[in-house]
DNA sequence: GATGAATGAGACTTCATTCAT
DNA sequence: TATGAATGAAGTCTCATTCAT
């Protein structure tokens, strides 16, 4: 064997772990920040504790991430942007009508974002934004802009299919956000804004509020006189 | 007597100024208080600030508040009041509608409580719940809990007069709360999370919100049979 | 006597204490910011170092200079920044010649500040210059243009009394300014370029170069053809 | 032998190039670290930036140089060599009279000097002088005492030759080291505090010295009686 | 009670230096 | 020898809290 070779002896071994950890470093940290961001908010977390969690010491998080700042920003792409173009590809091929498209997407939100570590990024935005600007701006452009676009892309498609009244688009948009926002907060607000009588359970919730959305609570079949407004 | 201290010469008139005052401290505090809070979250909030903004000084606050965290607590529990019973009083005696009810409650709850200062009491809970663990079971019991009893007496009058459909009534409220809780929670910076592209008009929101819960999204006249979806 | 007042018993002795602590403080800060800076240079100066020198504690320095960088300026519009109306108001109203102007200034120059420690920021700017633009940037507006212009006045004088030729003003200054900054960075820079044989003297250097400033070090009464330029 | 390892199999070839590199390491590595000594000062220039311009890593940097400050003790000690010989014979030869001499050694001194990197030492020493005593006595016995000897020089073979005034041999230096000196630091940053009305040109800056330096600011045709003065 | 000067723990960030590979 | 990932001391600055007045 290669025993004739002194740096080779060592190589397979020890050599491979050190170059495991530098390429786990980033994911490890990330990991590390996402947890505690979510568990104590943007500003309370300290930059000690995150490398601390992630088995580093303080200068090793500054290697790879420039600033707190910077590491929020790449907690937020690794778990939230990403989803975005996988989730315009699904629209662009989907074959049901509006009532499915919807359920469809918002189980599948809760699935892949509201059920998982990641949601608590929007509840601290929600939380935390006013100062930070700089982040607000980041998260908007990266995750408020590109959801609320494909909410939009499904209400015109629906509108297009002869499925969805014509709604203000601008004002439609929040029809579908707002129970989704709102089963965030209520799922990191410590359940003080759900109510303790109930356990909210996500996927009955989901499927009330789409029934809701798509047929509203009133029985009436037809809208009413009153209600008939161009937007 | 003390005629030969200038400083005392002054003392009476000023103290009279100062006792009145003296009482109304804690009061004006607690409101400079809830202004930050809101506006700035609690870590962000600088207790000199809240000083500043009531008149004192730094050292005064530490003499009605033994901490930050004794401060934000009784901002809290200050601002909490069940004013319920009123509303629970419109609620027995209204004549119109369930439309008629729905779209009063919403644009009279924006009125008195969304557009008011009382809305930060519930961003704020919605904000560091988590950290103020204590506080949100006295949230719970003075606010949610009535709040949601008010909106499900709401529903139960609409079914029970043959206006609104038979929803399940845990599930039902959030169709109402969730789109307040929304433009609560955009109106106090969350709204930085929406989308910078429009200035979301509270009455608007409204309107269209309302609009959604009552008639739904969908142009089909008729709900289709629950659970008949093709996938 | 107002032995009959609680208050004023105190106020006399102890309260005055405080307050004349208080408003020395800066003049405190400031001078042990000016020994440290001229000791150490700007950046190796911790700010630490200089509240501690003070006696009182970091965060106190911070109450009355916003960083370092603003104590910096501090101390430069203190030791430097002051004297230029009053060296202005000086050359306003000297009746003398061009030579006892000039011996009167570069005397009077090392009296007031190169033989002061306040010297030492000039040696620290042209050490430290590069980074710090900020600094520069300060420097250059408060200290080198108000001394060039006044070296240009000086000269400018004596062209119009018909003293001095009419050299180019932009490099006639150097003529004048050079040899101070030279002793300026030999008292300052450790000897190191002054010559260990010698103990330079200022006043005999001074008067040696305010000598050849004036005259220059050749014999020859009349300026030779190879220099007649017009500048 | 080691054929059966890859990486031994490439060692041989690659060890030639690296052992040819080893012997240039500890150059390259001083001559980086003048550039960036010169260029930011001590405390601003970062080892790894040094170690970056040589092309090697941090790591390497500390195999040759045991601490930041053997760096630059090194970087000095390195480039402050005796090219005095050189100067001191073309004096013993030069034919031409005093300001034909003066102007071609300070000219001369620019080109071969001021204009090269070799000048940032002095810069250097005149910045950092403090900060390092044990390299004063080095510098001044290497530079500044040949540097003065030389000067001394032109003057005594002015006098001598009746060119010159018979100023003060030990101050009269100090005219001609003083423009050099202060375009020296000009050029390295001092530059800075130079006013920025001007860009300095240093061949207009030399001549206009060398004109004053030999036949002074004044127009008096002669030579006062030294100390006759007004007041 | 009221003040506000003073404190000092602690936050983020930098960088000379070390050491396993 | 050479690397570069990792370290941790040190630096600037903030702010809740204390305490002499």
């Amino acid at each position: 064997m290669s025993t004739s070779c002194p740096i080779c002896k060592l190589a397979s071994g020890v050599r491979i772990k050190r170059e495991r950890r530098k390429e786990a470093r980033p994911g490890e940290l990330l990991a590390a920040a996402l947890d505690l961001f979510v568990e104590k908010g943007y500003a309370a977390t300290r930059v000690e504790e995150v490398a601390q969690r992630a088995g580093v010491s303080k200068g090793t998080l500054f290697l790879y991430f420039a600033s707190k700042e910077e590491l929020f920003k790449a907690v937020v792409r690794e778990n939230i942007s990403g989803r975005f173009t996988e989730w315009g590809e699904e629209l662009r091929t989907f074959e049901g009508n509006s009532e499915e498209l919807l359920r469809y997407c918002m189980s599948s939100w809760w699935e892949r974002v509201g059920a998982t570590k990641a949601s608590g990024i929007t509840k601290l935005m929600m939380s935390e934004a006013g100062n930070f600007p700089e982040l607000v701006r980041f998260f908007q452009q990266e995750v408020v802009q590109p959801g609320n676009d494909l909410i939009q892309r499904i209400l015109q498609r629906g509108v297009e299919r002869g499925e969805l009244r014509n709604v203000d688009p601008t004002y439609g948009i929040y029809s579908v956000l707002a129970p989704m926002i709102f089963l965030n907060m209520w799922k990191h607000g410590g359940g003080s804004c759900g109510d303790a009588r109930t356990e909210l359970d996500p996927q009955q919730y989901i499927a009330s509020q789409v029934q809701t959305i798509l047929f509203g609570l009133s029985v009436s079949p037809t809208i009413p006189v009153s209600g008939k407004k161009k937007n």
